[in-house]
DNA sequence: AACCCATCTGCG
DNA sequence: GCAGATGGGTTC
């Protein structure tokens, strides 16, 4: 693979092997140390060498943090190895400092870095700062000095045999344990069945712990890791686990980390960016509810935390496991490419663990009375009723607050805040309108386009829910659980009747679980323009669905409030293979990820336009746009798609682009994301 | 951000 | 003919 562009004499002078020499270390054994230097430049992303100093010779070990000068300033770096010679024809500069030898950075690692940066058309650093820790040195000592070396692994006993019960109702469940446990690496998408996933995962972790290897867990929230923490302890109580979490802090993050780095813990259970724990010998990786987009990294490349996984199965063949209650679309892919295996429920199971789902259409309910359109429509409230004799009942809300969204009474023209164009709310009844950007109250609201003067709901967020609800059911508990509630989230609740109203992903837990639950704003999620809003809205339906008793308990499940009916067959017939299936063959259909690959490139104009010059040709290559980004300022989007066969021409053509950019210099930023969830 | 090096510029 | 300015590319 050579370059075409640049003249001949430069083609001339790049193909002549580099020139390596000895370089005398003065009394150091393997004097060079090639380092990654962090910086924020792709052109520079890169090894350089430098000379080991004597004082540092221990301390600046493969996989080290260290601090070298570069380009006129002190900047931190990672050693990747280090060695007796260089290419590098002038002298080499010295390490400055090196503070720790402990190696942050495996070669494992390492590796995945490099290959989560190539899939995501990005720099290899900015992937290893998502992959390493902030170093915390007071930490780090207490850590050191504890540890003998012998406090690991070696003297946890191995677990015995694994417990079948927890996968005994799925097909392919038991064989996914048997080949863990002696040592296999499957792959596996599992459609779980109703009720906590963590005994599941606890059983698989047991299997590959006695194969000897470890397990890396990860999960959207908090809250999940630590309900798989719970399981797998009851399941494992001798086996130290590590609590990945990124709201710990620094210290207690890079405490957990170092366990996880020095063998003490074979067991990782995390968000995000536990992603990339050095897990010693993973022998299995897990990812739960993997569509939930807290499982899309938020910082530069912009990896899914599936794909890294899916990688890290491949490149230390380990075993993996993507479950859920839904079934992503990229899950789907890797099932169809023959990648992984389904292990799911036979049809009369799934039938018998779920609850009874219905989705009243209009003509429904119209059949039953005039207020067919009403929010809660009249059977909705006898559903309720009945299920309040016998324990809770469950009510998503698609938003929280009040009346998170009104508008003029007479011209149904949304409401804005007339100082800065923002949304107004109501917070509660009888108080005055609120911007819900800069705070501002509306005293007199007037209508813009009509002067209309008085204001009605479109959106009803759980607040008010609960207020109608606690009147229609005045002897009832209502509970309000979500971000934006006045208690927060609210974890679990007992089985004594009661009504918990929630926002989608904030459903407590019901002991016993719930007798009902009424799916309120269907349409609020599927009517999105979005490509991915049915998906999303069937993963959260049955997110909550999934928390209702069995329909042999008495178990109902309502869908209300106008859903687009693919997801809501769907859920009616708790068919998240079938969805998926449909759902990508859709993809196909338009080209969009994961069916192909697409970049979308965004920032101002002149640089977009310049990357898409510098991109060259890329066989099978589409550019669409540049076009204007509404609310995001004077920015465009480009996407490019390619045919998946050829996404790897396409990402280093991207890096390669990019590098020539930030080499000449050019003006503004653009950011690259490769198969984005949204685009933006 | 600092450094290197090639080229330019102003004065002899 | 040459010190000092200017600019573009590199960064070990």
């Amino acid at each position: 693979m050579s370059d075409d562009d640049g003249t001949p004499e430069q083609g001339a002078l790049l193909d002549l092997p580099p020139e390596s020499r000895t370089v005398d270390g003065r009394g150091v054994t393997n004097p060079v140390a090639r380092v990654m230097v962090d910086t924020p430049l792709p052109h520079l992303d890169r090894p350089f060498d430098y000379l080991v100093p004597p004082e540092h010779a221990d301390n600046a070990v493969p996989g080290a943090r260290v601090h070298v000068r570069f380009a006129g300033q002190e900047r931190p770096a990672f050693v990747l190895e280090r060695g007796s010679e260089t290419d590098h024809p002038g002298t080499l500069t010295p390490i400055r400092r090196a503070s720790s030898p402990v190696p942050v950075l495996t070669p494992t690692v390492l590796r995945l870095c490099r290959a989560v940066a190539e899939r995501y058309a990005g720099t290899l650093m900015d992937v290893v700062r998502l992959a390493v820790p902030p170093r915390h040195a007071s930490t780090e000592k207490s850590v050191l000095e504890k540890d003998p070396g012998d406090e690991g692994a070696a003297a946890v006993p191995s677990p015995g045999p694994p417990r079948a019960d927890a996968w005994a109702r799925y097909v392919g469940g038991p064989a996914f344990l048997g080949h863990l446990a002696t040592g296999e690496s499957p792959r596996a998408v599992w459609s779980a069945l109703p009720g906590p996933m963590g005994p599941a995962v606890a059983a698989a972790a047991r299997a590959t712990r006695a194969s000897g290897r470890g397990v890396l867990v990860v999960v959207p929230t908090t809250r999940q890791v630590d309900d798989v923490v719970a399981a797998i302890r009851e399941e494992l109580p001798d086996e130290p686990v590590a609590r990945l979490v990124a709201d710990d802090g620094p210290a207690r993050r890079y405490r957990s980390f170092l366990r996880v780095l020095l063998g003490q813990a074979r067991v990782v259970v995390g968000t995000r960016a536990a992603a990339f724990a050095p897990v010693t010998e993973l022998g299995l990786a897990v990812v739960l509810d993997d569509g939930d987009d807290r499982l899309e990294e938020p910082h530069a490349p912009y990896p899914h935390i599936r794909q890294v996984l899916a990688m890290r199965a491949d490149l230390e063949r380990a075993a993996l496991l993507i479950g859920g209650y839904a079934r992503s679309v990229e899950a789907q892919l890797l099932l169809e490419q023959g990648w992984a295996r389904p292990v799911q429920a036979e049809r009369a199971v799934v039938r018998e663990a779920t609850p009874r789902v219905v989705a009243p259409s209009e003509v429904d309910l119209a059949r039953e009375g005039p207020a067919a359109a009403a929010r809660i429509p009249r059977p909705a409230w006898e559903t309720a009723r009945r299920a309040l004799e016998h324990g809770p009942v469950l009510v998503q809300v698609a938003r929280g607050g009040y009346l998170p969204a009104v508008a003029c009474a007479r011209c149904r023209e949304p409401a804005r805040c007339v100082t800065c164009h923002g949304p107004l709310r109501l917070d509660r009844q009888g108080a005055p309108p609120a911007c819900g950007w800069c705070g501002r109250h509306a005293v007199d609201f007037a209508c813009p386009e009509c002067g209309g003067i008085s204001l009605r709901w479109v959106r009803v967020g759980s607040d008010r829910t609960a207020e109608e609800l606690g009147r229609a059911f005045p002897s009832v508990p209502v509970v309000v659980s979500g971000a934006s509630a006045s208690h927060g989230v609210v974890e679990t609740v007992d089985e004594t009747p009661r009504l918990v109203v929630a926002t989608p992903g904030a459903e407590p837990v019901a002991a016993g679980g719930y007798v009902a639950a009424l799916l309120l704003d269907a349409s609020v999620t599927t009517a999105r323009p979005e490509l991915w809003a049915s998906a999303e809205a069937l993963r959260r339906w049955l997110g909550a669905a999934a928390l209702v008793r069995a329909r042999a308990e008495g178990g109902t499940v309502m869908l209300l409030g106008r859903p687009a009916p693919v997801p809501a067959q769907a859920l009616v017939r708790w068919d998240p293979a079938g969805f998926a299936a449909r759902e990508l063959a859709e993809r196909a259909e338009l080209s969009f990820p994961p069916a192909v690959r697409l970049a979308a490139l965004q920032g101002p104009r002149p640089a977009v336009r310049s990357l898409l010059r510098h991109l060259g040709q890329i066989p099978e290559m589409e550019v669409l746009g540049p076009v204007d980004l509404a609310d995001q300022g004077d920015d465009v989007r480009a996407l490019v798609r390619t045919p998946r066969r050829v996404g790897g021409e396409l990402t280093r053509a991207l890096v390669r682009a990019s590098a020539v950019r930030s080499a000449r210099k050019e003006p503004g930023t653009v950011r690259v994301r490769v198969d984005p969830n949204d685009l933006w």
